[in-house]
DNA sequence: ATGTCCCACGAAAACGGTTTCGTAAATAAG
DNA sequence: CTTATTTACGAAACCGTTTTCGTGGGACAT
């Protein structure tokens, strides 16, 4: 290991305690022994024991992100913008992947209460509502920070974007497509940002009042074999949609399956429009339109409201929307 | 915070010590006691401080996983893996990116030398050959496992795959194809496993030993900008290759968007095959023959062996190789 | 000369565990 | 009944920092 501040104590014929002081800048020590200290300590390479400063200062430096998954591309490049920030703040990022398994999700939270982490950044997952370990954790006096999927019931900060309002524009822009039978992907375990999603797609659906329109829900879950069988049952129908809006990225990629193994042409057949973050969305086929999150900037962003409340506690929970951005490619072009 | 040993010790009238060891499960302590305090712990729901726990064994809980960065698609699964297995473990996971800056990975790992993890999982970045850091590293007693890019030169647990034979396969393949001129996309930056990739590259070309055959290597960077322009007058040029091999995925997907600004057509015009982990390879346009690295599972193994040294030190270096497997799409079929 | 103030530093008590060592009581051995 | 051994627990040291509280000595005012 490292120095401690003992040996540097003892060899410069110091006490601990002026070490300490000396190395924090304290006004307490004359600027010679500072001095003397710091040039020491730096000859020396000394950098103090994280544990000790964590025990006695009561703060860790690390904040937890927990994340239902790490491959989807929107996660990743949020994590790329919170360790960003965490980086230039000095902090340490911890990860945790709850694979959508709430049960998972919530020993995890649990283990925070112990100390360990300063403050939680989380995109809470699909499941059955059982939001007791989220009250828990906001309970707790450490900070929380919800991004992308967060949970309403309970006053928190919240980084999120306009998905009603996106979910309304998706909707709006296939049926500018003329397309005649919409269906919503959506994701079973009651996530708020797909509800706000399909309400707005549902919205414009009721605006566009004309009949003879049909729209369906289909909801799909976190087992790609099952979702790529109820998709080929419902695109083998005859009643099948001719557009639809993947309200998560994963969705948007079984139905490409889908439809290749079907042999249904996009966007001749179905029309197809996703919520993803896909860098290479131009690179599929045909090129995917998408509505992309600005997944890097809500990531700094949301870090950056964690730090913001790190730095003085009792923040007032606020929610700061992001705007997402409909970006047209072939998948919807008639 | 939670409860402390020391609250349970004065509500059960117990020594300090003898909580700690009923907690244990030391065989001082009566199953009597043992049951009155587990009983009571649990209750109350009682977690160690890990600060003092760490401070105490020296040791943290926590693994470092440092790469370039999570939105490859390889390295977001890698990270699945390594994650997975510390969940089982009980260990926690702490991410660095360096963004194949040399400087801040050394300064990344110049922290670890004084404690806040236990090991370390790497993947070096890219960039002129500084290796003192890892050395330092490797040097230090904390237990570090390589994998997939690893640095020979030290003597180090490494989990890599079959790289030259991989790179060997990809060039027999272009080549059984018709292609002429082939061009391999390599990565500034001194990586070995870019290099065994090139030189099995290299050697089914001397292999194939027919005169009128070119292939070109080109040195792509960091900055996508660059190598788009870089690409775009490679490709305008009348000699441009009619097949690639794309050493790592980003360079792959440069080519795809280069081809399409400038109406090449894959495979016609150029065929490409390319190290990449896309779980959606085959739905790109069109879709791509790849090498596929078994990351998920290499994620797994290299956080394995790396526990393995944790919990006896002085483990012998060993370096295991899994196989990628080629997988042929139509970017090169003829 | 005496009292007051500040300066620069040291001693010691935390933080919350783990571990070593000592010891009273209970049991076994003689 | 005495002595040796085990059993079950407590006291205290320790991990490396931070922080509180003293304190000796010099400067200053009275």
């Amino acid at each position: 290991m490292g120095i401690t501040i003992k040996q540097i104590a003892a060899d410069l014929n110091l006490a601990v305690s002026t070490v300490s002081k000396a190395l924090g800048d304290s006004y307490e020590i004359s600027a010679e022994t500072k001095a003397r200290v710091f040039e020491y300590a730096t000859k020396m390479d000394y950098k103090p024991n994280p544990y000790a400063s964590s025990l006695k200062r009561g703060r860790s430096g690390n904040i937890a992100v927990v994340l239902p998954e790490v491959s989807d591309s929107f996660f990743s490049s949020a994590i790329d913008g919170i360790e960003k920030v965490a980086q230039e703040k000095g902090y340490h990022v911890m990860v945790y992947l709850t694979h959508e398994d709430v049960s998972r999700e919530a020993s995890i939270i649990r283990e925070f209460r112990h100390g360990r982490v300063d403050g939680v950044l989380m995109s809470v997952s699909a499941g059955e509502k059982k939001p007791d370990h989220l009250q828990d954790l906001s309970a707790s006096d450490i900070p929380v920070v919800f991004f992308d999927r967060v949970y309403e019931e309970i006053q928190m900060t919240n980084v999120v974007t306009n998905d009603f309002e996106s979910g309304y524009l998706a909707a709006k822009h296939l049926l500018s497509k003329k397309c005649k039978r919409l269906a919503f992907l959506s994701l079973e375990g009651n996530l708020e940002i797909i509800s706000h999603r399909q309400k707005g797609f549902e919205k414009a659906l009721s605006e566009s009042g004309i009949e003879g329109r049909e729209h369906s829900i289909i909801v799909l879950g976190n087992d790609e074999q099952e979702n790529l069988k109820k998709l080929a049952s419902k695109f083998k129908s005859k009643t099948r949609p001719d557009g639809v809006v993947g309200s998560v990225e994963k969705v948007a990629m079984q139905v490409y399956s889908t439809c290749h193994a079907l042999k249904l042409s996009i966007p001749k057949d179905v029309k197809v429009i996703a919520f993803s973050h896909l860098a290479i969305a131009s690179l599929l086929n045909p090129s995917l339109t998408t509505i992309t999150q600005p997944a890097f900037d809500m990531g700094k962003m949301a870090a950056t409201l964690l730090f913001k409340s790190l730095d003085k506690k009792g923040m007032k929970p606020e929610t700061i929307v992001l705007k997402s951005e409909l970006i047209e490619r072939d998948s919807t072009r008639m």
